[in-house]
DNA sequence: GGTCGATCATAGACGCTGTCTATGGAAAGC
DNA sequence: GCTTTCCATAGACAGCGTCTATGATCGACC
């Protein structure tokens, strides 16, 4: 069985010359792409990589398979594109995560009804094992949400890479600083955020340096979060793509923790439709300028 | 992701008009063969096919993504035959289980002789998980041995269904029925095949009619199981491959269990290989007369 | 010449998903 | 009605693609 991803491991190596940048390019890791073209070439029963220092290059046979590898690839491509030839009536039904900053959906939307596209909205807030649920049922069509490994089979796009860091009021001591130690921290009061998916994580890193802070208020909503924080009465942590101007938001020294902010695909076919949604490509363009 | 085994679903349906004798076609069971439509339609967003009573036909989007799914297959094959171009010196590494009968392998390997092939052979004898974990490592390019379910992914080729059978001396009463019931067997006493795949479900069929055969010999040479046979001292339980016209093979009442046969590759490479083997060629005349 | 960095291979564990068996539902035939 | 013949659904299992962690090998650089 030659599968498709090896085929895109394969593609990838030959293009890039190194096993290690191909991997990073398909979006796993080296060994798992090592494995991949291994079994390709026992598939194949031919070597398709010379392996030297300064670079891998195509054995003859692999240079054959270069160009077979290319068509397959490309009729899959067209297969795909042509099945879609009418893409009905524009409604996208679109998932969004919770901890996705309110503000954020906010302003795509506002431009998006601006924009005068006749695509038609399902937005639905979920947590991430319901929206994968949901995407895996055909329920909704994409997803803004945090990426995981595990993902994988979603088409993911990553559009930005979030880092958790303190939130302090702007008249705070430490607001200014470019950094800020853990152990500085244990005299604030925590606002904390029950559905924070990095929660448990945050939780150790903390409780490892011995600072075990006093939290001020649990919750649910990060409105509030930054409400209290606006008002001086305690500090939080949170992905900065809450930051709006208002708090400061400053990172923790050896903390880190970050996520991935990003799309996912129901299917191939939803890919397809991704590249040509108004909606989606406002998404896109607010990442970017982020 | 549209795998490879949708397509390989995908084409049996359009070509044979229904999904249970695709399923059939393709060595899967018909839920599974399901999923993997349902599968197809979701990615590509088309539904391909009109599920109607009397058989199931292309939609117009089916019959388009048919011509792009028969290219891509057509490719695959292409890609395969071609790297093979330069066959290597013809050494083929065969695993062969050990309950195969030596008498079939002796045949075969006569007349592979006789053929004059310039084609060197490396046998090994071994057990089922021996020879499936060669084949995994790439220490053997074929095996012959009992097809199981999940060896779906090394190209299962069955050559033959072959009944467990009891075996009896041509002078022993029941020797000349069609079929014999079990509980006619508690006086004989049995000749028992320590190394026998089906042992298991062997006793378990004989201890739920009450019959608790004695038995006579316990060995893993079946070659000692038909001379005890053959010297009338007792009975056996057999595969009927071993039948060789010195005893005599009856069927017993209500036992279907039955094992396959066949072969197996290490790679698509190999299933290419064998294509053009002499020596696998000898083994598929041998089960096609037999 | 040792130490470091870079690169690909190997080992073990985990979890998704393709597979199975068992069952449901719906249309057609007798 | 009852049976037969389809395809779809539900739940369980297991294979394998993925990950992290580590090893092996070579080149570079004081």
């Amino acid at each position: 069985m030659i599968d498709q991803y090896m085929l895109r491991y394969f593609l990838a190596v030959a293009e890039l010359g190194s096993f290690g940048r191909a991997a990073r390019s398909v979006s796993v890791t080296q060994p798992t792409l090592s494995a991949g073209i291994a079994k390709l070439e026992r598939e194949l029963g031919a070597r398709l990589f010379d392996r030297d220092r300064q670079g891998v290059s195509l054995t003859p046979a692999g240079s054959r398979f270069l160009v077979r590898a290319r068509r397959i690839a490309a009729e899959y491509e067209q297969a795909l594109s042509e099945i879609q030839a009418v893409p009905e009536p524009r409604l996208l039904r679109v998932g969004v995560l919770g901890t996705i900053p309110t503000r954020a959906v906010e302003a795509i939307l506002e431009r998006h009804g601006a924009s005068g596209a006749d695509e038609v909205l399902e937005l639905l807030d979920g947590g991430e094992r319901e929206l994968a649920e949901r995407l895996e049922r055909g329920r909704i069509d994409v997803a803004l949400t945090v990426i995981r490994p595990h993902h994988a089979r979603f088409h993911p796009e990553v559009l930005a890479r979030e880092r958790y860091m303190m939130v302090l009021p702007p008249e705070h001591p430490l607001a200014g600083e470019a950094q800020v130690p853990a152990e500085q921290l244990a005299q604030d009061r925590m606002a904390l955020r029950r559905h924070c998916e990095a929660l448990p994580e945050i939780n150790r890193f903390f409780t490892q340096r011995g600072v075990r802070p006093r939290f001020v208020l649990k919750t649910t909503s990060d409105a509030r979060v930054l409400a209290i924080v606006r008002a001086g009465a305690g500090i939080g942590m949170m992905p900065e793509g809450f930051a709006d101007g208002t708090v400061r938001f400053v990172p923790v020294r050896d903390f880190e923790l970050a996520r991935d902010v990003g799309l996912l695909f129901a299917s191939d076919a939803q890919v397809a439709v991704g590249r040509t949604s108004p909606f989606i490509a406002l998404v896109r363009a607010h990442y970017r300028k982020a």
